[in-house]
DNA sequence: CTTCGATTGCACCGTCCGGTTTACTTTCTG
DNA sequence: CAGAAAGTAAACCGGACGGTGCAATCGAAG
């Protein structure tokens, strides 16, 4: 009833479906998949119900079709930050900072993938290996991968001193993110922004303590 | 039907209540909170629904019951776990390995209560704050408490080198669990064995760069 | 044995949900 | 214009679930 005065554009045949993927990302975040009602989901996308099982089989297609999206989604989101701030940081120590918290908190419209990735946890025995097994490699495996390169060059340059890059890399994670993941229940609660600082810089301290340049 | 033949022992009143507690840690962590249905855990206890709902108001007290006793019973655990390897350690290095294995891989009887954090985890944003503050400080904090107790006394012997055991402690669980909890999601999927003790050993020896004495 | 409280089985209510059916309308295309 | 393709609203189905009412039963204490 809504797009039926607007012309819905020659965009043509995704259109709807569209509507029904970011609907479906924004209510299985906001309710997890067994809360989340088709119905629900139909609403919020301002789509007949019957649509939606037009172009997915059920509710569990229309899920994990979802999810590989968000982590697409996530994964170059995360890589766009990183290579923001560490394509040619003047001060090293502010830029792992910043980006620190800017991965730990999912900012602007991601909020909603984000909360896909807490669904993929919550139902992560009940998932297809194959689906949690993707995540891994296509989501925080591409983000830690861009992280070792960026370390790998920043040795070559002299900024920082590792020989495994990886390590490094799985070692910034695990010291400037992990902890403001846990806190905030994987971005589930809010975590006030001064506490996420100083985790986050407590965190790059540990780790230029570990892999700084000048020792 | 089947605690009929026995007799069911002078324990006195809390005999069903203890089954219903051990069925609804199990099922809740089975299932998760939504799909965990009543019947099911009154099943699990051997006992009819409605004694649950003659010892609970409702489903949700249920849950929130459990997963307080949870809470405790995990933090024990963890307690006892680091007394147990940081008391007196002669190797301190394979000391620490064995303690993050421990840590990180919920064995016996306590893979329910560490399903039961998934499901904290899962619910997070529906549940009371004082829930997920109380979780944390008599969880996680009290864990990190006795690690940062014995760092201090491992720095007052020399085996270690920090003024902060309290940080010590919190790059200790970073470094060395946090990554095999995320890969395990949470111990919701096993975690082979060699991945495991290659992750920890490589977040020890992490530790020790930070914090051992011989530099 | 009687009494009393805890427990039980079971039917029941209202609700919600995944998914289907039907009949109708819209929109694009040739 | 004709007709296919897509969308829509609404009723509907079978099943599950949370929670209650109630009569019957059990076990122990007096």
């Amino acid at each position: 009833m809504t797009a039926a005065t607007t012309p819905p554009a020659r965009t043509g045949r995704p259109a709807k479906r569209v509507a029904i993927d970011r609907a479906a990302r924004v209510v299985f975040g906001r309710e997890g998949y067994i809360r989340a009602s088709v119905d629900s989901i139909a609403a919020e996308a301002h789509v007949s119900k019957r649509t939606i099982y037009n172009h997915y089989q059920d509710k569990e297609q229309l899920l994990l079709c979802v999810l590989k999206e968000s982590t697409h989604a996530v994964a170059e989101h995360q890589e766009e930050l990183i290579d923001r701030h560490l394509a040619s940081p003047v001060d090293l120590e502010a830029e792992l900072v910043a980006l620190g918290c800017a991965l730990a908190t999912p900012q602007s419209g991601f909020k909603e993938h984000f909360a896909l990735v807490r669904v993929i946890f919550a139902e992560a025995s009940r998932l297809p290996g194959e689906v949690t097994d993707s995540w891994r490699t296509e989501g925080p495996g591409r983000t830690q991968a861009r992280l070792a390169r960026h370390f790998a060059t920043l040795s070559a340059a002299g900024r920082l001193r590792t020989d495994e890059p990886q390590e490094a890399a799985a070692h910034f994670t695990q010291l400037v993110t992990s902890e403001a993941y846990e806190r905030s229940f994987h971005g589930a609660l809010p975590l006030p922004a001064d506490e996420l600082e100083a985790l986050v810089t407590a965190g790059v301290r540990a780790f230029l303590r570990l892999y700084g340049a000048r020792s």
